[in-house]
DNA sequence: TAGATTGTTAATCGATTAACAATC
DNA sequence: TAGATTGTTAATCGATTAACAATC
C-alpha cells in the first residue's frame, strides 16, 4: 500500500518491469482484452474504463490495470482508455501489426475447422498452404485452398517465410511433422495432436487439447453432486501390494458399476510416447 | 529443506493438503500424467518412476511427486509407482470413471470435429446429442449419430441427465446457448467460441480459444527475430493526446508498412460483448 | 546391507488483489 | 475545484523447485 512513505529504496529507479519481461500471465490475457477492444471499437466506443473493459474481457479492474502497467502508460487518468490507441498498443505488443503466414499440417475435421477459422485473418494470420499426407485427401480443397502434399513442406516453409506451423494430425504423426517442421525452419509450433513434442531450444510449442479441458470439467462437476459418494469402486489391487495397500484403505468404499474408462483405449488417437 | 530439524510446529498433524483441496494447477495436469500412464499400461508395463513418467508428460519429476501427493501415497520408496494402480486412482479423482453424457451445440467445422473426436469416449464423455439451430444441418449426422434441433434442448438435457455442455457456435449464439443450458440444468460448459460467457455462481465455464494460442505464440516468435525492430510502425495518435503522447514519445520510430489488422473485424466470427 | 526412489519440507518465484496517491 | 480513474505499491496467495530424510 502507498501510505504516504517514500519509496522504499530498493525500488527507487527501478523500471515498472525490469527489460522486455511481461509476465506469461500478462501475455496470455492480452488477446483477451484486445477482442473486448475490438468489440468496442466496431461499435465505436472512443474510450472505456479499467472497470468496464475488465468486465467486458471476464477479469477484474486491478489485474486490467497491472497488466496494462507493463506495456506502457497507456491510460489517461479520470477518463480511462482511448479505444483505438490501446487497441493498437496491444496489437503492437503481440506482433499482430504484421502478417504470419501459417501452415497447417494434418486436414482431418479439425483442420478444416481452423482453416475455416475466421479468426485467424482478422488477426493478420495467413493461411499459407494446407498440408496432409494422405493422397485421397491432397487435391481437395478446404476454405478455398488446396491440400497440398507433405513432400511439399520444406519449400513452402522456406519460399513463403513461414515461422508457425499448427498440428492437426493424428498423434502418432505429430513428432515425424513437428520434427519436419523444425528442420524446414518453423521457430513456433500449435500442436492440437494429444502428444507430448519434443523441440529443441529456441522453439515454442502451445498446446491445445480438447479433452483435457472437458476432464478438468469433469472433475470439478464429480464435486458439485454430494462432494463423495456416486464415483463409488472397488480399487483394483496393485500389483505390488505393500505400499499402496496403506492408500487403498483409506478409500475401500462398496463396489460399484463404474466402467474402466482409465484402461480404454484413446479411441481413434491412440496416445503415443515422445522420443 | 528437511535439515534434520523436527517438523515445524504449525505443520504437525496437518493433512497433506487441508480437507478435498487439490490446488487448480495439480488437477490441470492429472489428465497429462493419465494419457502417459494409459500408454504405458497399453504396453504392458508394471511400473514406472516419477523421472520416466514426467518426461513422459513434460513436466519435471519434482512437480509430478509434488502432485502426486495431494492425491495420496500412492508409489512405493526405492520402487516406483504401480501403473494400472495409478491409472486407476487419477481416472477415479477425475471422475472418469462415471459416465458424463454431453451435448454439443452447434455442428459446424468444430462441432464435427469434436463429435468425431476419439479422445472423448475412451475417458468417459458420451456425445448425449448434436444440436443445431439451423434447419439445413438438422437431420444430418455427424460421428454416426443425427443432428437434432435446438428445441430439443431442453428434452435431451433432463432426459440423459446431462450436465456438460459444449458449445461451438458463433460467438452471437453463445450467450443465449449457454443461458439455455443452464436453464435447463447444466452446470458445467466447455466454450469454443470467442465469447466471454456469464453464469450464475456454481456452474462452471472454460473456455478453448483457438486464435489466443496463436496470439501468444506470435508475440515469443516476435522477439525472437531481432528482439525489437522488424515491427516498427507510426502509433495512430490518440484521440485526447495529452497523457498518451507521452507514451508515445517512448516509441517513436520510422513508419512502416504495418497492416492494421488489429483495427479489421473477427472475419466470420464477429465479437459479441458479454451482458 | 546398498541402491533407488518416494513423499515432504522449505525456499523461492510469480501472480493476484486491495488500496490509494497521483493526476486528469 | 470536485469527481473520476489511472498507475503503482505492498501484502497475500498459490505454484514451482531443489534437496533430502524416510523407506522400500
Amino acid at each position: 500500500m502507498a501510505t504516504g512513505r517514500p519509496t522504499h529504496p530498493a525500488d527507487r529507479g527501478r523500471p515498472a518491469n525490469r527489460g522486455r519481461g511481461i509476465p506469461e500471465a500478462t501475455v496470455a490475457r492480452l488477446p483477451l482484452y484486445l477482442r473486448a477492444l475490438t468489440a468496442l471499437s466496431e461499435r465505436s466506443v472512443p474510450t472505456v474504463s479499467s472497470e468496464e473493459l475488465a468486465s467486458a474481457a471476464g477479469v477484474n479492474s486491478a489485474k486490467l490495470r497491472k497488466d496494462f502497467s507493463y506495456l506502457g502508460s497507456y491510460g489517461t487518468r479520470g477518463v480511462g482508455y482511448d479505444v483505438e490507441y490501446l487497441v493498437y498498443q496491444i496489437s503492437r505488443e503481440l506482433g499482430l501489426t504484421q502478417d504470419w503466414p501459417v501452415v497447417i499440417v494434418g486436414i482431418g475435421n479439425l483442420g478444416h475447422a481452423l482453416a475455416n477459422y475466421g479468426g485467424f485473418a482478422s488477426r493478420g494470420f495467413r493461411v499459407a498452404a494446407l498440408l496432409d499426407a494422405d493422397h485421397a485427401v491432397v487435391g481437395t480443397t478446404a476454405a478455398g485452398l488446396p491440400v497440398r502434399h507433405m513432400d511439399e513442406l520444406e519449400d513452402i516453409v522456406e519460399e513463403e517465410q513461414v515461422s508457425i506451423g499448427v498440428i492437426t494430425t493424428p498423434p502418432g504423426a505429430a513428432q515425424q511433422v513437428c520434427d519436419r517442421l523444425v528442420a524446414a525452419g518453423v521457430t513456433s509450433i500449435l500442436n492440437f495432436a494429444p502428444t507430448v513434442l519434443s523441440v529443441p531450444d529456441g522453439v515454442d510449442v502451445r498446446k491445445v487439447d480438447l479433452s483435457i479441458e472437458l476432464q478438468i470439467l469433469a472433475f470439478h462437476e464429480q464435486r458439485k453432486s454430494g462432494e463423495e459418494g456416486a464415483e463409488q469402486a472397488a480399487a483394483p489391487a496393485p500389483a505390488k501390494a505393500s505400499a499402496p495397500a496403506r492408500a487403498a484403505a483409506k478409500l475401500r468404499r462398496t463396489a460399484a458399476t463404474a466402467t474402466t474408462a482409465a484402461a480404454g483405449t484413446d479411441g481413434d488417437l491412440p496416445a503415443v510416447m515422445p522420443a
